[in-house]
DNA sequence: GCCGTTTTCGGCCCGACTGTTTTCAGTCG
């Protein structure tokens, strides 16, 4: 770990959460274990690297403060925090995952490791079997019967999953319950509101004359594997695909404050909840209330503001956070009724696809297909990017072929009379950065995207220098999916981020936004940090197929997590301005 | 460990649920 190579805001973010889950199972002080999470997060969202950042600018930072701050320092100059290595050493590394057991907190697992010998997820069942665990203190047969069940889960459990699984399921199911009788609302909350990437569960919110009803119908879908909770307020299933749905009611005039509260983030409800103590009222899924003489919320009071999300927001002096803001990084300041912000991108605003492929190289799609969808979407401009010829195995297109392509791509601007066609290629960057064509044949095209799709397991030097020449060729207009990253599939490259910022800014390269939900490459944090450096973003969906075009509201999701403005974004410039940008790099 | 329109010390978001208890600790979202 003594390599400059892992030092990324992910690998700190990692140290502040493993010291959070440590010092919670040697029974640290819980505001201590938080901080070391709000630590985590701080560095998680950040858009430079931490390790290259100087103390004092650490310090300032939301978060942090002088003692994470110097930890942070520390793992820039030793690769380690010697905290998290004492702690380390004073608890086995296995007691992790029994921490992470659904309903077994670190009183327990401390208990269980202190007087049982409990140190991982075998010696715990070891334990369970031998009656030793029914022997602690508040542990009854139910408890026991329930660990049981939490471990054979944790055992099968699928983890997170993308958010292009869980939409399309969250859609249906909301499509679904809101026909059923005396439904009056429904709607999905949580992280997938917030449009991230991955989603933990679904949560899915309700109001309904007959509540059980709803509830009956819901736990008795034809997908429903397993119940795991079935009251009239609450219910949550286990889907046959392995994804828990939590369903709620709630009244329909406080629909607003529970949909608030349950689309979060935590963070974001938290500080909600300091700004209303702060204005002498309580924020809760009921409602937002004035504390009556006593500091108490008087019972049955009636709320200030709770029907709706912006009247809560309103009421607490704010103007609406649309959901892909609420993360607790710097939202408040930013919806600061009065306080100046740009329009942030919307899906209505884009009106080009920059990235697409036919059956020309491993698209699904003929030309006339692809420009026809892009024509019934209302967009202007469609560049056809099939693949380079080092891409065999997509069928990568030659010297001879992509000559061919590129009249058979201008021939069809006459089939297509409003729409701007533009000859492409997705090239190749190679492992030393040079490009897969050279540059006569790039000359001849209208658009070139350059993607890295090989080599990417890199040493972060050698990554960032392999982009930069990208970035720095003059025939390049975008950089296709910069780190090649997989969600949940492979880390990609890692290269200073800010560096490849500037250059792009510098050399009047745009960089991708790939909307795929398999790639959301940039992904959020990086689209903030590119916004912020001035960069231009293209927000592509990598067309392979006529569905992918439906890519695209991941992407958007994304973008605007990132605060990309409208601006900013070359899909959304009209037909004339984004001719203007490609022809500046064809002088 | 962080933080400041009550504060540089003394606080730190809130409610529901569960199972174990005779009043609440622990966990979760």
């Amino acid at each position: 770990m003594s390599d400059a190579a892992s030092r990324t805001n992910a690998s700190v973010s990692a140290c502040f959460e493993e010291l959070a889950v440590l010092s919670e199972i040697l029974g640290a002080n819980v505001f201590k274990v938080n901080a070391f999470r709000r630590a985590a997060r701080a560095v998680e969202g950040l858009a430079s690297e931490a390790c290259g950042m100087e103390l004092a600018a650490l310090k300032e930072i939301d978060g942090l403060g002088a003692s994470t701050a110097a930890k942070i320092h520390e793992f820039a100059t030793s690769g380690t925090m010697s905290e998290l290595e004492e702690l380390r050493s004073q608890v086995p590394a296995g007691l992790k995952e029994v921490l992470a057991i659904q309903g077994i907190g670190p009183k327990t697992a401390r208990a269980m490791w202190t007087e049982l010998g409990v140190v991982d997820l075998a010696t715990l069942k070891t334990a369970i079997d031998s009656g030793k665990v029914a022997a602690l203190p508040r542990m009854g047969e139910k408890s026991i019967a329930k660990m049981k069940e939490a471990i054979a889960f944790a055992e099968t459990a699928r983890g997170r999953i993308r958010i292009g699984e869980a939409m399309p399921l969250a859609d249906a199911l909301v499509a679904e319950l809101g026909k059923i009788a005396g439904v009056q609302r429904i709607a999905f909350a949580g992280s997938l509101r917030r449009g991230r990437e991955t989603i933990g569960d679904l949560d899915i919110l309700a109001s309904a004359s007959a509540s059980q009803k709803l509830m009956d119908a819901f736990c008795s879908r034809s997908d429903v594997a397993r119940v795991l909770g079935h009251g009239e307020t609450k219910s949550s299933v286990l889907t046959k695909s392995g994804v828990q749905v939590d369903l709620r009611v709630v009244p329909l005039d406080r629909f607003g404050a529970a949909l608030m509260y349950f689309t979060g983030s935590k963070d974001h409800n938290i500080r909600m909840r300091e700004r209303a103590i702060a204005q002498g009222m309580r924020l809760n899924e009921y409602g937002l209330f004035r504390e009556g003489q006593s500091g108490e919320v008087p019972e049955g009071a009636t709320p200030v503001a709770a029907a709706s999300e912006e009247e809560v927001y309103a009421a607490l002096g704010l103007d609406w956070i649309p959901p892909t803001a609420r993360e607790d990084r710097g939202e408040i300041e930013r919806f600061t009724p009065g306080a100046h912000r740009s329009r942030v991108i919307e899906i209505s605003d884009i009106r080009a696809e920059l990235h697409c492929h036919t059956r020309a190289s491993d698209g699904a799609m003929t030309i006339d297909e692809i420009v026809a969808e892009a024509e019934r979407r209302g967009f202007h401009t469609i560049a056809i990017t099939d693949h380079s010829k080092s891409q065999f195995q997509a069928n990568g297109l030659d010297e001879t072929r992509l000559r061919a392509h590129i009249q058979a791509i201008h021939a069809a601007r006459a089939r297509f009379p409003k729409m701007q066609i533009w000859a492409g290629s997705e090239v190749d960057i190679l492992s030393d950065g040079s490009l897969d064509y050279a540059d006569d044949l790039l000359a001849e095209l209208d658009w070139v995207v350059a993607s890295p799709h090989a080599a990417l397991k890199q040493e972060p030097r050698v990554a960032t220098d392999r982009l930069l020449k990208a970035i720095q060729h003059p025939l390049v207009h975008v950089i296709g999916h910069p780190t090649g990253r997989i969600v949940h599939g492979r880390p990609g490259l890692e290269p200073a981020m800010n560096e490849l910022y500037a250059a792009a800014k510098e050399h009047g390269t745009a960089l991708e936004l790939n909307s795929h939900h398999m790639r959301l490459d940039l992904r959020d944090v990086h689209v903030r940090a590119a916004a912020e450096a001035g960069c231009m973003i293209a927000i592509d969906c990598d067309v392979h197929a006529i569905e992918d075009f439906e890519e695209l509201r991941y992407g958007i999701l994304t973008a605007q997590r990132g605060l990309l403005t409208v601006g900013q974004c070359l899909n959304a410039l009209d037909a004339k301005s984004l001719d203007a940008w490609r022809r500046k790099k064809r002088v």
